[in-house]
DNA sequence: TTATTTAACTTGTATTTACAAGTAAATTAA
DNA sequence: TTAATTTACTTGTAAATACAAGTTAAATAA
């Protein structure tokens, strides 16, 4: 029995994830070794395994044997997407949404950019249009398409600066569990540099990206066009 | 005590990583079972998961409590880069690599990409720079800087139509064990568009990377141009 | 003092056992 | 025939245990 719901695991991890994210553990710091992590958690070593496990992977942490783990630097993350600003940290304030286009259902475009089930196909899509930006400067012009799965109201919802994804987390128990991309370098046509106000034929990065959720039948698209001349793309592998 | 020296885990991944690879199982096939695999193979639940747990972390199955694990599509690496065709799919004799500048022990660069540390500015680097064709267009431009530390006679190897990676596996016993890298999309200079077959001004992708190895203090980096117009770079997270 | 060895940590690998939870097909009852 | 239930699978979670292998610092010997 179980007093959460959570898997042990899963808890530890979120316990810890808090901690890093909270400054308890900044970057380098050693985390308290597995045995002690035992101790103080009250569970076993496969378990608290498997909660550093999914850490490291996240790149929370990274393990060393003989030594530990130590915790590893958290990049600013918009949506699941991180950026490293070339100037200096970016701060939380400085994080701004702008709905361009609000939720609205739609039939699933033709030669849409990745295959589509039937059972997506027969229920359309919920479309929108959102610009990021960070400390003003309009940084992603990110079109999204969920498919219109079990999700009431969402065309009503107040998407401003509020992550489409803890949305779904908090009001669907919507959790995106990973996902494929495709990374691209365009020019900018009329639409994008207007909105991210670059010239036309500038360089911008184009991701398109399906997300896999917890509710199997549910997918999440993004079209994602990025100004990079300030700030990179970050990721780890 | 173990024949290969290998852990036992390690070894089943290799073999079922193979199997996708070699089609014995194919996209959408289901793997069998992990109490099959514990029989077949002669190990225990936990290391036949630990196993699997790698492969879906790696994008190669997906798993499905209650179903099974299912094989999921294997995009074609060059290196640790995964691209996917706008076309079809890529196939192996269609990989060429071509040495533009063959492995010299050179000074760090000033004003790095990614800081280094006090051993590795000591030592120098071994700088080369190599293109990478697919179906005989240049898709990739690849400038590597790897830590000169323990790897003796490696700038008098051959690098062609190897990967940098395999060489280092193979002859140093280096593996690859994460990193993390920078994305951005700029305008080819003279010298890019000139490796790559384009125009000036073309957007190119331009990734910056940071490899960390089983090797403590020796890291790899690599400056990637990539000619996007036909292929994407392809990711899973 | 200095170099070597030892000991006490750390994570990594592996087995064994048990039950929970999700899926799908066979069985049963309507 | 059809719908509901059961059964037999699948993966997920979790504990207890043991030893291997890598790291670090303390203890020892030169």
């Amino acid at each position: 029995m179980v007093s959460d719901s959570l898997p042990r695991h899963r808890r530890l991890y979120e316990i810890l994830r808090r901690h890093i994210l909270d400054g308890v553990y900044t970057e380098g710091d050693l985390l308290p070794s597995e045995n002690e992590l035992c101790r103080i958690y009250g569970m076993t070593r496969p378990t608290v395994r498997q909660a550093l496990s999914t850490m490291a992977n996240d790149g929370l942490i990274r393990k060393y044997q003989g030594k530990g783990s130590i915790v590893h630097q958290m990049p600013r993350d918009i949506g699941i997407l991180s950026v490293s600003g070339t100037t200096s940290a970016v701060g939380d304030r400085n994080l701004k949404t702008k709905i361009i286009k609000k939720p609205v259902l739609i039939p699933w475009p033709g030669n849409f950019m990745f295959p589509v089930s039937e059972l997506e196909n027969e229920s359309g899509c919920i479309y929108m249009e959102r610009l990021r930006l960070l400390e003003d400067v309009p940084i992603f012009y990110d079109i999204s398409y969920i498919g219109n799965i079990n999700l009431p109201r969402i065309t009503s919802r107040q998407f401003e600066n509020r992550s489409l994804f803890q949305i779904l987390r908090d009001s669907y128990l919507v959790e995106i569990r990973g996902g494929e991309q495709r990374i691209k370098a365009i020019p900018a046509n009329s639409k994008i540099s207007r909105f991210l106000k670059l010239e036309k034929n500038q360089p911008v990065l184009h991701l398109e990206r399906k997300m896999e959720t917890n509710i199997s039948s549910l997918f999440i698209y993004s079209s994602i066009f990025c100004n990079t001349e300030k700030y990179s793309i970050f990721g780890r592998f």
